[in-house]
DNA sequence: GTACGTTTAAAACAGACGTTTGAGACGCGG
DNA sequence: CCGCGTCTCAAACGTCTGTTTTAAACGTAC
Protein backbone atom coordinates (compact mmCIF):
# COMPACT_ATOMS: atom_id res chain seq x y z
CA UNK A 1 0.00 0.00 0.00
CA UNK A 2 1.63 3.04 -1.22
CA UNK A 3 0.50 6.42 0.57
CA UNK A 4 -1.05 9.13 -1.58
CA UNK A 5 1.30 12.08 -2.39
CA UNK A 6 0.19 15.07 -0.41
CA UNK A 7 -0.65 18.60 -2.13
CA UNK A 8 0.24 21.78 -0.67
CA UNK A 9 -2.42 22.19 2.13
CA UNK A 10 -2.17 18.65 3.13
CA UNK A 11 -5.48 17.58 1.36
CA UNK A 12 -4.74 13.84 0.34
CA UNK A 13 -4.59 13.66 -3.76
CA UNK A 14 -6.62 10.83 -5.11
CA UNK A 15 -4.58 8.61 -7.54
CA UNK A 16 -6.40 9.36 -10.91
CA UNK A 17 -8.29 6.41 -12.28
CA UNK A 18 -9.09 5.67 -15.89
CA UNK A 19 -12.76 4.47 -16.07
CA UNK A 20 -11.60 1.04 -16.92
CA UNK A 21 -9.38 0.99 -13.75
CA UNK A 22 -12.39 2.03 -11.73
CA UNK A 23 -14.44 -0.62 -13.08
CA UNK A 24 -11.81 -3.00 -11.91
CA UNK A 25 -11.79 -1.72 -8.34
CA UNK A 26 -15.27 -1.78 -7.94
CA UNK A 27 -15.70 -5.13 -9.22
CA UNK A 28 -12.29 -6.32 -7.38
CA UNK A 29 -13.77 -4.87 -3.79
CA UNK A 30 -17.09 -6.80 -4.16
CA UNK A 31 -15.34 -10.13 -5.11
CA UNK A 32 -12.49 -10.05 -2.63
CA UNK A 33 -14.91 -9.52 -0.18
CA UNK A 34 -17.45 -12.20 -1.29
CA UNK A 35 -14.90 -14.95 -2.04
CA UNK A 36 -11.65 -13.76 -0.47
CA UNK A 37 -8.44 -12.96 -2.50
CA UNK A 38 -7.34 -16.19 -3.16
CA UNK A 39 -10.66 -17.45 -4.44
CA UNK A 40 -11.06 -14.33 -6.72
CA UNK A 41 -9.33 -14.61 -9.93
CA UNK A 42 -9.07 -12.10 -12.39
CA UNK A 43 -11.00 -14.14 -14.97
CA UNK A 44 -13.69 -13.27 -12.80
CA UNK A 45 -13.09 -9.67 -11.81
CA UNK A 46 -12.58 -9.13 -15.70
CA UNK A 47 -15.95 -10.55 -16.52
CA UNK A 48 -18.66 -8.38 -13.96
CA UNK A 49 -16.09 -5.25 -14.45
CA UNK A 50 -17.06 -6.11 -18.32
CA UNK A 51 -13.41 -5.46 -19.35
CA UNK A 52 -10.81 -7.25 -21.15
CA UNK A 53 -8.32 -9.03 -18.58
CA UNK A 54 -5.19 -8.11 -20.01
CA UNK A 55 -6.44 -4.85 -18.44
CA UNK A 56 -5.62 -5.83 -15.10
CA UNK A 57 -1.82 -6.19 -15.38
CA UNK A 58 -2.03 -3.10 -17.36
CA UNK A 59 -3.56 -0.80 -14.77
CA UNK A 60 -2.25 -2.45 -11.62
CA UNK A 61 0.78 -4.06 -11.64
CA UNK A 62 -0.74 -7.44 -10.45
CA UNK A 63 -3.36 -9.63 -8.33
CA UNK A 64 -1.23 -8.49 -5.78
CA UNK A 65 -0.73 -4.60 -6.43
CA UNK A 66 -5.12 -4.88 -7.03
CA UNK A 67 -5.46 -6.20 -3.79
CA UNK A 68 -3.61 -3.29 -2.40
CA UNK A 69 -4.73 -0.67 -4.22
CA UNK A 70 -8.40 -1.69 -3.38
CA UNK A 71 -7.50 -2.00 0.12
CA UNK A 72 -5.71 1.15 0.35
CA UNK A 73 -8.69 2.95 -1.64
CA UNK A 74 -10.52 2.89 1.08
CA UNK A 75 -8.45 2.63 4.70
CA UNK A 76 -6.67 5.88 3.80
CA UNK A 77 -9.26 7.89 4.43
CA UNK A 78 -10.90 6.32 6.97
CA UNK A 79 -7.64 6.47 9.49
CA UNK A 80 -7.24 9.67 8.78
CA UNK A 81 -10.79 10.45 9.84
CA UNK A 82 -9.85 8.17 13.41
CA UNK A 83 -6.73 10.45 13.43
CA UNK A 84 -8.54 13.52 12.85
CA UNK A 85 -11.19 12.98 15.62
CA UNK A 86 -8.67 12.00 17.81
CA UNK A 87 -6.71 15.19 17.35
CA UNK A 88 -9.96 17.15 17.80
CA UNK A 89 -11.15 15.35 20.60
CA UNK A 90 -7.59 16.63 22.48
CA UNK A 91 -8.18 20.34 21.53
CA UNK A 92 -11.62 20.52 22.60
CA UNK A 93 -10.71 19.07 26.39
CA UNK A 94 -7.64 20.94 26.52
CA UNK A 95 -10.07 23.99 25.81
CA UNK A 96 -12.40 22.70 28.82
CA UNK A 97 -15.24 22.09 25.79
CA UNK A 98 -15.27 18.09 26.70
CA UNK A 99 -14.54 15.60 29.18
CA UNK A 100 -11.96 13.35 28.21
CA UNK A 101 -13.45 9.80 29.16
CA UNK A 102 -13.49 6.40 27.46
CA UNK A 103 -16.80 7.32 26.11
CA UNK A 104 -15.19 10.32 24.40
CA UNK A 105 -12.88 8.04 22.91
CA UNK A 106 -14.40 5.36 21.80
CA UNK A 107 -16.72 7.64 19.40
CA UNK A 108 -13.60 8.45 18.18
CA UNK A 109 -13.54 5.36 16.20
CA UNK A 110 -17.51 4.78 16.30
CA UNK A 111 -18.35 7.93 14.55
CA UNK A 112 -15.50 7.68 11.54
CA UNK A 113 -16.58 3.26 11.30
CA UNK A 114 -20.51 4.80 11.14
CA UNK A 115 -20.04 7.75 8.74
CA UNK A 116 -18.09 4.66 6.73
CA UNK A 117 -20.93 2.01 7.21
CA UNK A 118 -23.75 4.39 5.46
CA UNK A 119 -21.28 5.90 2.81
CA UNK A 120 -21.58 3.31 -0.51
CA UNK A 121 -19.40 5.53 -1.81
CA UNK A 122 -17.14 4.98 0.12
CA UNK A 123 -17.25 1.45 0.14
CA UNK A 124 -19.66 1.21 3.16
CA UNK A 125 -19.71 -1.53 5.20
CA UNK A 126 -18.55 -3.89 2.31
CA UNK A 127 -15.05 -2.52 3.07
CA UNK A 128 -15.20 -2.84 6.64
CA UNK A 129 -15.66 -6.52 6.15
CA UNK A 130 -13.09 -7.13 3.61
CA UNK A 131 -10.88 -5.08 6.35
CA UNK A 132 -12.30 -7.92 8.36
CA UNK A 133 -11.33 -10.52 6.24
CA UNK A 134 -7.72 -9.04 6.21
CA UNK A 135 -7.18 -9.25 9.37
CA UNK A 136 -8.65 -13.13 9.84
CA UNK A 137 -5.99 -14.04 7.35
CA UNK A 138 -3.39 -12.01 8.08
CA UNK A 139 -2.68 -11.02 4.62
CA UNK A 140 0.70 -10.99 4.11
CA UNK A 141 0.69 -8.30 1.63
CA UNK A 142 -0.69 -5.62 4.59
CA UNK A 143 1.45 -6.72 7.45
CA UNK A 144 3.96 -4.79 6.65
CA UNK A 145 2.67 -1.68 5.51
CA UNK A 146 -0.30 -1.81 8.08
CA UNK A 147 2.45 -1.95 11.13
CA UNK A 148 4.86 0.62 9.49
CA UNK A 149 2.31 3.90 7.66
CA UNK A 150 -0.65 3.26 10.59
CA UNK A 151 0.95 1.84 13.14
CA UNK A 152 1.13 5.32 15.52
CA UNK A 153 -3.01 5.32 15.01
CA UNK A 154 -2.94 2.75 17.26
CA UNK A 155 -0.69 4.16 20.18
CA UNK A 156 -2.54 7.30 19.77
CA UNK A 157 -5.79 5.50 20.83
CA UNK A 158 -3.66 3.24 23.61
CA UNK A 159 -2.67 6.76 25.17
CA UNK A 160 -6.31 8.33 24.96
CA UNK A 161 -8.04 5.89 26.86
CA UNK A 162 -4.41 5.19 28.85
CA UNK A 163 -5.33 9.18 29.78
CA UNK A 164 -9.11 8.23 29.70
CA UNK A 165 -9.16 6.05 32.46
CA UNK A 166 -6.29 6.80 34.58
CA UNK A 167 -6.71 4.14 37.42
CA UNK A 168 -5.71 1.58 35.58
CA UNK A 169 -2.17 -0.16 34.64
CA UNK A 170 -0.55 0.04 30.98
CA UNK A 171 -1.48 -3.68 30.49
CA UNK A 172 -5.34 -3.19 31.64
CA UNK A 173 -5.75 -0.45 29.26
CA UNK A 174 -4.21 -2.33 26.34
CA UNK A 175 -6.92 -5.19 26.92
CA UNK A 176 -9.72 -3.33 27.46
CA UNK A 177 -8.39 -1.58 23.76
CA UNK A 178 -8.02 -4.95 22.66
CA UNK A 179 -11.26 -6.35 23.90
CA UNK A 180 -13.45 -2.78 22.88
CA UNK A 181 -11.97 -2.69 19.81
CA UNK A 182 -12.56 -6.68 19.26
CA UNK A 183 -16.29 -6.22 19.71
CA UNK A 184 -16.82 -2.73 17.91
CA UNK A 185 -14.43 -4.28 14.91
CA UNK A 186 -16.50 -7.55 14.45
CA UNK A 187 -20.14 -5.59 14.63
CA UNK A 188 -19.45 -3.20 11.95
CA UNK A 189 -18.37 -5.87 10.24
CA UNK A 190 -21.46 -7.74 10.21
CA UNK A 191 -19.29 -10.76 11.99
CA UNK A 192 -22.47 -12.14 13.75
CA UNK A 193 -21.55 -16.18 14.78
CA UNK A 194 -24.86 -16.89 15.70
CA UNK A 195 -25.81 -16.52 12.20
CA UNK A 196 -23.26 -19.27 10.99
CA UNK A 197 -25.69 -21.74 13.05
CA UNK A 198 -29.40 -20.23 11.40
CA UNK A 199 -30.42 -18.33 14.99
CA UNK A 200 -29.73 -15.08 14.89
CA UNK A 201 -32.74 -12.95 16.19
CA UNK A 202 -30.06 -9.35 15.89
CA UNK A 203 -30.13 -7.47 12.19
CA UNK A 204 -26.97 -7.03 12.56
CA UNK A 205 -26.38 -4.97 9.18
CA UNK A 206 -28.25 -1.83 10.07
CA UNK A 207 -25.10 0.65 11.50
CA UNK A 208 -27.45 2.73 13.86
CA UNK A 209 -28.85 0.05 15.28
CA UNK A 210 -25.09 -1.63 15.94
CA UNK A 211 -24.26 1.63 17.82
CA UNK A 212 -27.32 1.33 20.19
CA UNK A 213 -26.16 -1.23 21.00
CA UNK A 214 -22.76 -1.82 20.96
CA UNK A 215 -21.69 1.25 22.27
CA UNK A 216 -23.44 0.42 26.07
CA UNK A 217 -21.77 -2.52 25.76
CA UNK A 218 -18.41 -1.59 25.37
CA UNK A 219 -18.68 1.13 27.52
CA UNK A 220 -19.68 -1.01 30.44
CA UNK A 221 -17.05 -3.59 29.80
CA UNK A 222 -14.65 -1.00 29.47
CA UNK A 223 -15.41 0.67 32.95
CA UNK A 224 -15.89 -2.53 34.26
CA UNK A 225 -13.60 -3.03 37.93
CA UNK A 226 -11.18 -5.38 37.56
CA UNK A 227 -11.59 -8.24 39.03
CA UNK A 228 -9.88 -9.43 42.45
CA UNK A 229 -7.20 -11.31 42.52
CA UNK A 230 -8.41 -14.73 44.02
CA UNK A 231 -5.27 -15.84 45.38
CA UNK A 232 -2.03 -14.27 43.65
CA UNK A 233 0.21 -11.85 46.12
CA UNK B 1 -19.90 -33.04 8.19
CA UNK B 2 -22.24 -36.00 8.99
CA UNK B 3 -22.64 -36.15 12.65
CA UNK B 4 -20.80 -38.95 14.64
CA UNK B 5 -22.85 -42.01 15.48
CA UNK B 6 -23.59 -42.92 19.04
CA UNK B 7 -22.97 -46.23 20.98
CA UNK B 8 -25.39 -47.66 23.44
CA UNK B 9 -24.73 -45.20 26.50
CA UNK B 10 -24.93 -42.62 24.31
CA UNK B 11 -21.03 -41.17 23.94
CA UNK B 12 -19.66 -40.78 20.51
CA UNK B 13 -18.32 -43.25 18.66
CA UNK B 14 -15.34 -41.37 16.75
CA UNK B 15 -14.74 -43.32 13.79
CA UNK B 16 -11.38 -45.20 13.36
CA UNK B 17 -8.94 -43.62 11.07
CA UNK B 18 -6.17 -45.26 10.13
CA UNK B 19 -2.34 -43.87 10.63
CA UNK B 20 -2.18 -42.31 7.33
CA UNK B 21 -5.69 -40.85 7.92
CA UNK B 22 -5.04 -39.53 10.81
CA UNK B 23 -1.87 -37.69 9.59
CA UNK B 24 -3.57 -36.02 6.63
CA UNK B 25 -5.62 -34.84 9.32
CA UNK B 26 -3.39 -33.46 11.70
CA UNK B 27 -1.36 -31.59 8.61
CA UNK B 28 -4.85 -30.42 7.14
CA UNK B 29 -5.76 -28.93 10.16
CA UNK B 30 -2.90 -26.66 11.02
CA UNK B 31 -2.24 -26.15 6.84
CA UNK B 32 -6.10 -24.90 6.94
CA UNK B 33 -5.64 -22.41 9.99
CA UNK B 34 -2.57 -20.93 8.52
CA UNK B 35 -3.22 -20.58 4.80
CA UNK B 36 -6.85 -21.31 4.85
CA UNK B 37 -9.05 -23.13 3.03
CA UNK B 38 -8.66 -22.27 -0.76
CA UNK B 39 -4.73 -21.81 -0.42
CA UNK B 40 -3.87 -24.91 0.85
CA UNK B 41 -3.24 -27.40 -2.08
CA UNK B 42 -3.49 -31.16 -1.25
CA UNK B 43 -0.01 -31.63 -2.50
CA UNK B 44 1.26 -29.64 0.20
CA UNK B 45 -0.88 -31.39 3.02
CA UNK B 46 0.32 -35.05 1.44
CA UNK B 47 4.03 -33.43 1.74
CA UNK B 48 4.00 -32.52 5.29
CA UNK B 49 1.81 -35.61 6.28
CA UNK B 50 4.72 -37.92 4.43
CA UNK B 51 2.01 -39.66 2.95
CA UNK B 52 1.46 -39.78 -0.89
CA UNK B 53 -1.08 -37.57 -2.91
CA UNK B 54 -3.66 -40.05 -3.82
CA UNK B 55 -4.07 -41.10 0.01
CA UNK B 56 -6.81 -38.12 0.55
CA UNK B 57 -8.91 -39.13 -2.67
CA UNK B 58 -8.80 -42.43 -1.15
CA UNK B 59 -9.56 -41.96 2.55
CA UNK B 60 -11.49 -39.10 2.31
CA UNK B 61 -13.53 -38.43 -0.98
CA UNK B 62 -12.68 -35.00 -1.72
CA UNK B 63 -10.76 -32.08 -1.04
CA UNK B 64 -14.04 -30.41 0.45
CA UNK B 65 -14.76 -34.16 2.36
CA UNK B 66 -10.79 -33.89 3.83
CA UNK B 67 -11.88 -30.02 5.38
CA UNK B 68 -15.32 -31.53 6.56
CA UNK B 69 -13.84 -34.36 8.81
CA UNK B 70 -10.76 -32.10 9.86
CA UNK B 71 -13.81 -29.39 11.20
CA UNK B 72 -16.16 -32.23 12.29
CA UNK B 73 -13.64 -33.92 14.26
CA UNK B 74 -12.66 -31.11 16.40
CA UNK B 75 -16.04 -29.22 16.78
CA UNK B 76 -18.34 -32.05 17.78
CA UNK B 77 -17.57 -32.77 21.17
CA UNK B 78 -17.06 -28.80 21.79
CA UNK B 79 -20.48 -28.25 20.77
CA UNK B 80 -21.42 -31.41 23.15
CA UNK B 81 -19.74 -30.38 25.43
CA UNK B 82 -21.21 -26.57 25.68
CA UNK B 83 -24.45 -28.54 25.94
CA UNK B 84 -23.71 -30.57 28.76
CA UNK B 85 -22.60 -27.09 30.61
CA UNK B 86 -25.70 -26.12 29.89
CA UNK B 87 -28.38 -29.36 31.05
CA UNK B 88 -25.85 -29.38 34.52
CA UNK B 89 -26.37 -26.09 34.95
CA UNK B 90 -30.65 -26.08 34.87
CA UNK B 91 -29.93 -29.23 37.02
CA UNK B 92 -28.03 -27.11 39.52
CA UNK B 93 -30.15 -24.35 39.47
CA UNK B 94 -33.70 -26.59 39.81
CA UNK B 95 -31.48 -27.58 42.84
CA UNK B 96 -31.18 -24.45 44.05
CA UNK B 97 -27.35 -25.19 44.40
CA UNK B 98 -26.33 -22.48 42.21
CA UNK B 99 -27.34 -18.86 40.83
CA UNK B 100 -28.84 -18.79 37.28
CA UNK B 101 -27.17 -16.06 36.13
CA UNK B 102 -25.60 -14.03 33.51
CA UNK B 103 -22.02 -15.00 34.82
CA UNK B 104 -23.19 -19.07 35.10
CA UNK B 105 -24.45 -19.04 31.53
CA UNK B 106 -21.33 -17.09 30.16
CA UNK B 107 -19.30 -19.81 31.76
CA UNK B 108 -21.14 -22.63 30.40
CA UNK B 109 -19.57 -21.40 27.18
CA UNK B 110 -16.22 -19.88 28.72
CA UNK B 111 -15.17 -23.61 30.37
CA UNK B 112 -15.23 -25.65 27.53
CA UNK B 113 -13.45 -22.80 25.22
CA UNK B 114 -10.80 -22.71 28.11
CA UNK B 115 -10.54 -26.78 28.26
CA UNK B 116 -10.20 -26.88 24.38
CA UNK B 117 -7.96 -24.04 23.85
CA UNK B 118 -5.69 -25.95 26.39
CA UNK B 119 -5.81 -29.30 25.40
CA UNK B 120 -3.48 -29.75 21.94
CA UNK B 121 -4.48 -33.22 21.89
CA UNK B 122 -8.07 -31.83 20.85
CA UNK B 123 -6.91 -29.23 18.57
CA UNK B 124 -6.01 -26.58 21.43
CA UNK B 125 -6.48 -23.00 19.86
CA UNK B 126 -5.67 -23.89 16.80
CA UNK B 127 -9.43 -25.16 16.06
CA UNK B 128 -10.59 -22.36 17.34
CA UNK B 129 -8.73 -20.36 14.81
CA UNK B 130 -9.90 -22.35 12.22
CA UNK B 131 -12.94 -21.83 13.36
CA UNK B 132 -13.06 -18.37 13.62
CA UNK B 133 -11.88 -18.39 9.66
CA UNK B 134 -14.64 -20.49 8.68
CA UNK B 135 -16.78 -18.34 10.31
CA UNK B 136 -15.66 -14.86 8.61
CA UNK B 137 -14.91 -16.44 5.51
CA UNK B 138 -18.69 -17.83 5.25
CA UNK B 139 -18.22 -21.75 4.14
CA UNK B 140 -20.26 -23.11 2.04
CA UNK B 141 -19.56 -26.49 3.12
CA UNK B 142 -20.68 -25.63 6.80
CA UNK B 143 -23.41 -23.33 6.71
CA UNK B 144 -25.94 -25.89 6.07
CA UNK B 145 -24.99 -28.54 8.10
CA UNK B 146 -23.96 -26.10 11.14
CA UNK B 147 -27.24 -24.31 11.15
CA UNK B 148 -28.98 -27.85 10.27
CA UNK B 149 -27.06 -29.76 13.32
CA UNK B 150 -26.37 -27.47 15.84
CA UNK B 151 -28.80 -24.46 15.68
CA UNK B 152 -30.20 -25.99 18.68
CA UNK B 153 -27.32 -24.96 20.82
CA UNK B 154 -27.58 -21.10 20.16
CA UNK B 155 -31.05 -21.31 20.71
CA UNK B 156 -30.09 -22.70 23.92
CA UNK B 157 -28.15 -20.08 24.59
CA UNK B 158 -30.47 -17.81 23.94
CA UNK B 159 -33.11 -19.08 26.25
CA UNK B 160 -30.84 -19.10 28.99
CA UNK B 161 -29.82 -15.68 28.83
CA UNK B 162 -32.93 -14.81 28.36
CA UNK B 163 -34.05 -16.51 31.42
CA UNK B 164 -30.82 -14.61 33.50
CA UNK B 165 -31.02 -11.32 32.38
CA UNK B 166 -35.14 -11.26 33.21
CA UNK B 167 -35.98 -7.74 32.83
CA UNK B 168 -34.71 -7.38 29.17
CA UNK B 169 -36.77 -7.49 25.44
CA UNK B 170 -35.82 -10.72 23.35
CA UNK B 171 -34.35 -8.15 20.94
CA UNK B 172 -31.87 -7.05 24.00
CA UNK B 173 -31.14 -10.36 24.73
CA UNK B 174 -30.25 -11.35 21.65
CA UNK B 175 -27.68 -8.63 21.31
CA UNK B 176 -25.99 -8.88 24.31
CA UNK B 177 -25.62 -12.68 23.24
CA UNK B 178 -24.86 -11.84 20.30
CA UNK B 179 -21.87 -9.27 21.37
CA UNK B 180 -20.76 -11.19 24.16
CA UNK B 181 -19.97 -13.99 22.22
CA UNK B 182 -18.40 -12.22 19.55
CA UNK B 183 -16.02 -10.58 21.79
CA UNK B 184 -15.18 -14.23 23.44
CA UNK B 185 -14.85 -15.81 20.40
CA UNK B 186 -12.66 -13.55 18.83
CA UNK B 187 -10.61 -13.60 22.09
CA UNK B 188 -10.06 -16.94 22.14
CA UNK B 189 -9.08 -17.42 18.58
CA UNK B 190 -6.62 -14.48 18.91
CA UNK B 191 -8.04 -12.38 16.66
CA UNK B 192 -6.11 -9.03 17.25
CA UNK B 193 -6.95 -6.13 15.51
CA UNK B 194 -3.97 -4.02 17.17
CA UNK B 195 -1.57 -6.89 16.62
CA UNK B 196 -1.98 -5.93 12.86
CA UNK B 197 -0.76 -2.98 13.71
CA UNK B 198 2.28 -4.11 14.91
CA UNK B 199 1.34 -1.89 18.16
CA UNK B 200 -0.67 -4.65 20.70
CA UNK B 201 0.68 -5.16 23.88
CA UNK B 202 -1.55 -7.77 24.60
CA UNK B 203 -0.30 -11.22 24.90
CA UNK B 204 -3.35 -12.68 23.68
CA UNK B 205 -2.41 -15.98 23.48
CA UNK B 206 -2.23 -17.19 26.65
CA UNK B 207 -5.90 -18.57 27.51
CA UNK B 208 -5.81 -18.15 31.57
CA UNK B 209 -4.98 -14.20 30.95
CA UNK B 210 -7.65 -14.16 28.46
CA UNK B 211 -10.55 -15.47 30.64
CA UNK B 212 -9.12 -13.11 33.34
CA UNK B 213 -9.49 -10.24 31.43
CA UNK B 214 -12.45 -10.91 29.04
CA UNK B 215 -14.77 -12.29 32.05
CA UNK B 216 -15.57 -9.03 33.71
CA UNK B 217 -15.83 -7.27 30.28
CA UNK B 218 -18.38 -9.04 28.87
CA UNK B 219 -20.21 -9.29 31.80
CA UNK B 220 -20.29 -5.70 32.64
CA UNK B 221 -21.48 -5.90 28.84
CA UNK B 222 -24.59 -8.05 29.33
CA UNK B 223 -25.16 -6.62 32.46
CA UNK B 224 -25.17 -2.91 30.96
CA UNK B 225 -28.21 -0.46 31.56
CA UNK B 226 -30.08 0.01 28.04
CA UNK B 227 -29.63 3.76 26.60
CA UNK B 228 -32.66 5.73 27.18
CA UNK B 229 -33.85 6.74 24.23
CA UNK B 230 -32.81 10.13 23.52
CA UNK B 231 -36.20 11.19 21.53
CA UNK B 232 -38.25 7.93 20.64
CA UNK B 233 -41.71 7.97 21.80
C1' DG C 1 1.08 -70.88 -1.56
C1' DT C 2 -2.40 -68.70 -3.42
C1' DA C 3 -6.25 -65.69 -3.67
C1' DC C 4 -8.34 -61.51 -1.68
C1' DG C 5 -9.45 -56.90 -0.03
C1' DT C 6 -6.77 -53.02 1.61
C1' DT C 7 -3.41 -49.57 1.21
C1' DT C 8 0.41 -47.18 -1.15
C1' DA C 9 2.94 -45.50 -5.07
C1' DA C 10 3.94 -42.83 -9.37
C1' DA C 11 2.17 -40.93 -13.33
C1' DA C 12 -1.08 -38.72 -16.03
C1' DC C 13 -5.56 -36.10 -16.69
C1' DA C 14 -8.22 -31.89 -17.90
C1' DG C 15 -8.94 -27.50 -16.38
C1' DA C 16 -8.07 -23.02 -14.03
C1' DC C 17 -4.83 -19.88 -12.60
C1' DG C 18 -1.71 -15.27 -13.02
C1' DT C 19 0.86 -13.27 -16.38
C1' DT C 20 2.86 -11.95 -21.00
C1' DT C 21 2.76 -11.09 -25.77
C1' DG C 22 2.06 -8.72 -30.10
C1' DA C 23 -1.04 -6.70 -33.01
C1' DG C 24 -4.37 -3.26 -33.68
C1' DA C 25 -7.67 0.73 -32.37
C1' DC C 26 -8.21 5.31 -30.67
C1' DG C 27 -7.43 10.36 -29.89
C1' DC C 28 -4.45 14.19 -30.68
C1' DG C 29 -0.73 17.62 -31.76
C1' DG C 30 2.05 18.46 -35.72
C1' DC D 1 -1.33 13.43 -43.80
C1' DC D 2 1.83 11.51 -40.20
C1' DG D 3 3.71 9.92 -35.69
C1' DC D 4 3.18 8.85 -30.98
C1' DG D 5 1.45 7.70 -26.59
C1' DT D 6 -2.56 5.39 -24.35
C1' DC D 7 -5.35 1.70 -24.15
C1' DT D 8 -7.90 -2.69 -25.61
C1' DC D 9 -8.11 -7.13 -27.37
C1' DA D 10 -7.61 -12.20 -28.31
C1' DA D 11 -4.39 -15.62 -27.82
C1' DA D 12 -0.96 -18.05 -25.75
C1' DC D 13 2.55 -19.00 -21.95
C1' DG D 14 4.02 -22.06 -18.11
C1' DT D 15 2.52 -23.57 -13.72
C1' DC D 16 -0.38 -25.38 -10.36
C1' DT D 17 -4.82 -27.32 -9.09
C1' DG D 18 -8.13 -31.49 -7.64
C1' DT D 19 -8.92 -35.80 -9.26
C1' DT D 20 -8.31 -40.35 -11.64
C1' DT D 21 -5.86 -44.14 -13.31
C1' DT D 22 -2.64 -47.94 -13.30
C1' DA D 23 0.33 -50.98 -11.10
C1' DA D 24 2.55 -52.83 -7.24
C1' DA D 25 3.06 -54.06 -2.23
C1' DC D 26 0.94 -55.52 1.96
C1' DG D 27 -1.36 -58.55 5.60
C1' DT D 28 -4.57 -62.18 6.27
C1' DA D 29 -7.56 -66.43 5.58
C1' DC D 30 -8.06 -70.66 3.50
Amino acid sequence: MKSSSLSDDGTPVEPKYSETALRILEAAERLFVELGLEATSLRLITQQAGVNLAAVNYHFRSKDALFEAVFARRFEPWARECLRELERLEARAAAGTARFDAEAVMMCYVRPALALSKDPSRGGALFVRLFSRVLVENHRVLRETLSRDWGHLVTRYTEALGRALPGLSAEEVAWRLHLGFSVMFHAFAGNDILKLFGRSAVSARDPDLIVKHVVPFVLAGMGAVPRAESSAP
